[in-house]
RNA sequence: CGCGAAGUAGAGCAGCGGUAGCUCGUCGGGCUCAUAACCCGAAGGUCGGAGGUUCGAACCCUCCCUUCGCAACCA
């Protein structure tokens, strides 16, 4: 959420819901002119509706015998004996899950966008127009350009989501994806009044950073609709990341399999920076990639703290031991090649690190700043100023080898001085918190820390007396990452047997995959205030309580299990689409309050009779609700 | 046979037709201003598997396996 971003130094000129008015009002004006501009096809399609329940069937929730093998129980778009593809118009006997009514055919008008118009354009624009798009994303385009494009309806037929702005549209809402990103406008809207400055002038640089899973939405289909409506920017790039797991393990909150700000900062307080260090390190920029605690100790102690901290470190002892605290005059006479070519070194490798971020490749940016501050290392040892420095003691004062020595020393530390400035600055992007003490101990402003000063050879003026060396890291001990391995096991089983119910909460969940991942990428959420209802509207909810008996995962179906819940009169099949969340076997005896008389429906062939109550967290973790102490099932909720 | 991406030393990655490389770790030696760097040396890989093209393949082609994502399911 947004607090843990602002504590680990991530700030948002704006983080924004799609549920604000502002949103509404954008997304269905742009639909609105894209109407009006006969954008649209508007389509009449016959579909399945069942008379009894009065709603439109999609074709999975119609059943009968399939045509090809006899199974009685086929799906209207596939026969899972058979595993034949179907159309519901092939099934001998079709009824409707609901109700078991016969379904009829009725008409619906719906509004297509037709995609395909694009698709010329867009296979110039991506495929030949930004070939420099990673393989990931490039790959995943052209198969779906090669495979030509269809038109895709921009609305639905639901009772929640944007209205479609036409008269004759009750009951139909906008399509998630069709306004969801248009959200990224919407919010820039309520950012500043000069939003046009972002969205429709040709020099803007649109990037959408995004996870692999969003790849078509970002880079077919809102560009299309961009480019349909007229006047805005497209994207310059979409450099979707490959996902992160945690020792092995996809994250999954709901899990608590995850490693979290507030707690992390608690264990490592003030060490934002070696967190940010080692997820960019190794972040999925081509392939999924683990965060492990090991790799988190092993980055932090070998790179941060032996080559990065111990850098600066001996820098600023050195000079304060030998150039009396401040930083010591040039002297141009005495530099060799070694002295010229780590400065040139802080050209090269600015300009390297300029690059590579432009390019998005932040794991190899990262890289080149480390590697600066191994050569700052390598340097410091080829020209030993200590030995030097022996040598002077040693040496009768005011003499000429003292006098040449004390000056060699000094090019050594000013170079090393002005590199450790340079740190700063190409560190400042990845790791401000320590761009920062650096800064203070080198008794700058903060302005200094801009990238405008990157490779520049005289950040620090001679003479200028600075701070002692505070250290920027330090170690990580064995104990400390075997602590956290075992409290994400312990936190692991803790979710599991975690029979508190969240009580002050009773947010009813309906938000769908797609949806919840719109509120990531927006970093909006979802409606939090429905319209008031009258107590009759409340009464008609039968909601009961009652004990999971047995809860087994659904074959095929990534998100369902199916449950069966003891009501105490009767035992109901429920099939639930919590299965990522929690396991079968960590749930089996959990009370929990039923929707008891909401109508049924079968998922992947298993009729599903009412519906367990949960409540989610900003963080898309989900809680059981039910009784806060063990009660007889089948008692009344109200 | 739905589509895409990925599979290279213990870990993380690069190489994408010409003697297998980088960072970290491991082992041995040197050096020491430093939270120990740096230097020298060593071990460690049948480049997911099997075929094929080629004088030559990690790299090109074919098939297969594994992982993740898309799609489907998600009241």
């Amino acid at each position: 959420n947004k607090e843990s971003f602002s504590e680990m130094g991530i700030s948002f000129d704006i983080y924004s819901r799609t549920s604000n008015p502002i949103h509404h009002e954008t997304a269905a004006g742009f639909f609105t002119k894209m109407y009006n501009e006969g954008l649209f096809e508007e389509k009449e399609t016959e579909q399945f509706f069942d008379e009894e329940k009065q709603i439109f069937l999609a074709d999975r929730y119609i059943t009968g015998t399939c045509p090809v093998c006899g199974n009685p129980n086929a799906y209207g778009d596939q026969c899972e004996r058979c595993g034949s593809s179907l159309s519901p118009d092939q099934l001998i006997n079709p009824k409707s899950m609901l109700s078991d009514a016969v379904p009829v055919k009725k008409k619906t008008t719906h509004w297509y966008f037709p995609l395909q118009v694009y698709e010329p354009f867009l296979k110039e624009w991506i495929l030949v127009q930004h070939q420099e798009w990673k393989n990931n994303v490039y790959g995943q385009c052209k198969s779906w350009l090669d495979k030509g494009l269809q038109p895709r309806a921009m609305t639905r037929d639901s009772t929640w989501g944007i209205k479609v702005p036409l008269e004759n549209a009750k009951g139909k809402v906008l399509y998630v994806w069709f306004d969801a990103p248009i959200g990224y406008i919407s919010a820039t809207k309520e950012l500043t009044e000069r939003w046009k400055d972002y969205w429709c002038k040709p020099d803007t640089k649109l990037v959408h950073f995004i996870g692999k899973d969003n790849i078509v939405f970002h880079c077919i289909i809102f560009p299309a609709m961009l480019k349909a409506h007229g006047g805005f920017v497209l994207p310059e790039n979409v450099p979707a990341n490959e996902f992160l797991n945690i020792e092995g393990e996809k994250v999954s909150t709901s899990r608590n399999w995850a490693v979290w700000i507030n707690e992390y900062l608690k264990d490592f307080p003030d060490q934002q920076d070696v967190l940010r260090y080692v997820i960019c390190a190794n972040a999925p920029e081509t392939k999924d990639n683990d965060f492990t605690w090991k790799d988190f100790q092993d980055r932090t102690n070998n790179e941060l703290v032996a080559i990065f901290g111990n850098f600066v470190n001996r820098t600023f002892v050195l000079m304060h031991k030998l150039c009396k605290g401040k930083v010591p005059p040039l002297h141009p006479e005495l530099l060799d090649g070694v002295d010229n070519g780590i400065m040139e070194e802080f050209q090269t490798t600015a300009a390297k690190v300029g690059d590579l971020l432009e390019e998005f490749r932040f794991r190899d940016a990262l890289f080149e700043v480390i590697d600066l501050a191994r050569k700052g290392n390598k340097y410091l040892q080829l020209k030993e100023p200590w030995k030097k420095a022996s040598l002077v003691e040693q040496s009768e004062p005011g003499s000429e080898n003292v006098l040449t020595a004390q000056k060699q020393i000094d090019n050594t530390l000013h170079a090393c001085l002005q590199l450790c400035a340079n740190l700063a600055v190409l560190i400042n992007p990845f790791l401000p918190y320590t761009a920062k003490k650096l800064g203070h101990m080198m008794k700058v402003v903060d302005k200094m820390l801009d990238w405008e000063n990157a490779g520049k050879t005289k950040l620090l003026s001679v003479g200028y007396s600075l701070r002692e060396p505070v250290l920027l890291f330090r170690k990580i001990e064995e104990e400390e990452i075997l602590m956290q391995v075992q409290k994400l096991r312990l936190g692991l089983k803790e979710s599991n047997k975690d029979t508190n119910p969240v009580e002050n909460s009773s947010v009813q969940r309906t938000n769908t995959k797609q949806n919840s991942k719109i509120m990531d990428e927006n970093q909006s959420e979802i409606q939090d205030q429905k319209p008031v209802i009258v107590y009759d509207d409340f009464a008609k909810l039968d909601l009961k309580t009652g004990t999971i008996i047995s809860a087994e995962k659904i074959e095929k179906a990534d998100k369902l299990l199916k449950l069966e819940i003891d009501l105490g009169k009767e035992i109901r099949t429920i099939v639930s689409g919590i299965a990522l969340h929690f396991k079968s076997e960590e749930i089996v005896g959990r009370q929990v309050v039923v929707v008891a008389n909401l109508v049924p429906r079968k998922m992947r062939g298993i009729e599903s009779n009412g519906m367990i109550l949960m409540a989610e967290d900003k963080e898309g973790k989900l809680y059981f609700v039910g009784p806060s102490e063990s009660i007889s099932n089948g008692s009344i909720v109200s």
